[in-house]
DNA sequence: GTGGTCTAGACCACA
DNA sequence: GTGGTCTAGACCACA
């Protein structure tokens, strides 16, 4: 359910935020639904269940998760985030940005940089047309 | 000439090592160019002159950049990294992966992150058309 | 397992630098086996952690030493210094080289050095002879 | 007359005091003879001159040198250092020591460099052979 | 416990 | 002016 690169510079748990945060704002994770649990998320990673851990209570402390004795965390019932396209466009602005800069130190034209999105959109799902196929 | 968010997660030194990189890739930093001085960078930013000077050693340490006794550092005469459109895409990637990522976990269409892409790109340089329109 | 002088001119860090790659060249360090940590070897010399950890950093980006996340340093896989008499030989050049040029400035004989040199070897461990002794 | 090396880690100053002192305590630079001067040197090893001038400047503190108005230093009347073999011996006990460390930390021989020494020595000028083929 | 990042500040080597 | 080395100390990420 969640993609960790640990060469990336970023923080394994800030990776999991954002990538919670996401879910949940598309809708795949809906309130009430579960989380994979600490230990799982911690063995399919090879990462220690405390940097888990860490980011599901701070994911608390925002009031996006809910801890349930004895039972997998869930998203909570109103989650400060929502499904609304607009927000989930700003969700993603971080990664435009860091791609733009990047386009722009190495002096591609945004032509060159839609093709390779386009490109490397091909070499995965597409979740929208998933959703279109779906009903 | 450099753009540092130190917010971002990343490491300072780390987001440095990125641009100095890209700014080589795309020939806007040429062989034998003075990079612009640890001092000056820290003031700049309001960052330690260490953190400056960390970045441009692990780029000395790689063959990038040379270092010139009591001068400005400057970029290597063969720089691993070389000019090749090709080259530039890959450089790249890790941003492209970064999006897609996030743009699958919100459920986006490719359409949809297509026009976010064109429609940003918008409020910058884009350095494409800046290079048509010059002759 | 590491003797540091302040006074000699040679920059710690880079001491640290040589010593470690000899150790390694000489197989004492073997491919997996754990460093000193950081702390350890800053207290043991009186020395700030971050001079170890720089030497530490810049082995890594060399490919000779590996990070472990949460876990001490040990030695690459496959660094690029190997265990042949020949490469040892080699790493053993600069010293040769000062040898020779302080004994020729100071009109030393040949004779004269090599007494020296065995003169004061027998001052310590003879790490051959102990090979040699020890079956 | 002298041998400079930027890249070896200890300062190029330091390099020269060490030489001038080798050169007096072996008799090759006598009470009363000149230096060559920091013009001179600068030039030849394309190092700034304020560099060479600060080893001179050191020395003469010591009362090793001695300034002469308008003409080139020279060393002085009754220098600290002098010529007894027991005292150059003293004199290359760094270089000794650094060679013994590198030697054991790559558990080498004492055979392996006696022989690494001889051998060495046969490439370059043999001091004492010319000493005794001089008369 | 491990290593990493960053700061503030002193002082050095070299041009 | 340039970069380099080192310290002392705070705080972070991860096991």
């Amino acid at each position: 359910m969640f993609i960790l690169n640990p060469q990336s510079g970023v923080p394994i748990y800030r990776q999991l935020l954002d990538q919670v945060r996401r879910l949940i704002a598309s809708g795949r994770l809906e309130p009430g639904a579960p989380l994979p649990s600490v230990r799982e998320v911690a063995v399919e990673h090879a990462v220690n269940p405390m940097t888990i851990s860490k980011a599901y209570a701070l994911l608390e402390a925002e009031g996006v998760l809910e801890r349930n004795r004895g039972k997998p965390m869930t998203v909570a019932a109103h989650p400060k985030s929502q499904i609304p396209l607009r927000e989930r466009l700003r969700e993603i602005d971080d990664e435009i940005e860091q791609l733009l800069l990047a386009a722009r130190q190495l002096q591609l034209s945004k032509r060159e940089v839609l093709d390779l999105v386009d490109k490397s959109w091909g070499d995965e799902d597409d979740a929208s047309s998933r959703r279109r196929t779906r009903p």
